[in-house]
DNA sequence: ACCCATAGTATCAAAAAGGATACCGCATTG
DNA sequence: CAATGCGGTATCCTTTTTGATACTATGGGT
């Protein structure tokens, strides 16, 4: 189910830690993985309420290629008005303890970030 | 120290989650890491035979963000010819982590990559 | 005298990512 | 009847990122 056709993604041939970060790597991935994950299953406009400042031209290709790399489902309600619902595949909800370290690492050191970030 | 000025840092205001990748998104920032980690202190044409591929310019601007942002340590030798050497700062150790976190996810989920990958 | 290695830089070009804006059909709501 | 929400698409544009290529100074080896 997983495609990483993605460019990035030609260091140490075959590496996991490349192949990991090429797949969470988008601007706002992370943001709603993370959403998926302590929220479950939402829908397409839920998501971009989560996600102010993103278009929803780029939210959209966000999820697809979360979904072309077998992170998340989308499953479509054949309704009038669409419908649309996002959720985590069982290998989208294996990224738990990725985000969980990313934030703690962020959580430790942001207030450096804040300090130096003043301009 | 450490500067987020990239600007793949506007999600959520703040989140710590979209820091963190926002600093090891770069295409080989990952790699350098997982060496500095695992081999300690290396010179830059240590990090470029092991990251064949990426061209001095690429490599260099990685390590410069690198030490922008606080995670990497440059040491330049007054000599000829020259001398550098990259390590981790303490809070590039703290990254171990989460580069193991990906690393672990990468291996259980790269057959999958693989299997459908054969284009 | 010649060549190589070191740690880059400079310039140009290409590609990829992301954003702005406008638009769609259709049903419900006012 | 008009406006709104839904889940997008289409088109165009700008920014960001990465790569290719050539070049630098210097000192040591042969």
């Amino acid at each position: 189910m997983a495609k990483v056709k993605h460019p990035r993604f030609d260091c140490s041939p075959g590496c996991p830690v490349e192949a990991a970060v090429s797949l969470i790597g988008g601007k706002w991935k992370c943001v709603i993985l993370w959403h998926l994950l302590s929220e479950g299953t939402l829908r397409f406009s839920d998501i971009g309420r989560r996600v102010e400042n993103a278009t929803s031209r780029t939210l959209t290709k966000q999820l697809r290629e979360l979904e072309a790399d077998g992170l998340v489902h989308r499953e479509v309600y054949p309704q009038v008005p669409p419908k649309v619902e996002y959720s985590l595949t069982e290998m989208g909800q294996g990224l738990g303890p990725i985000l969980v370290a990313l934030r703690d690492w962020g959580d430790q050191n942001i207030d450096l970030f804040n300090a130096s970030n003043v301009a």
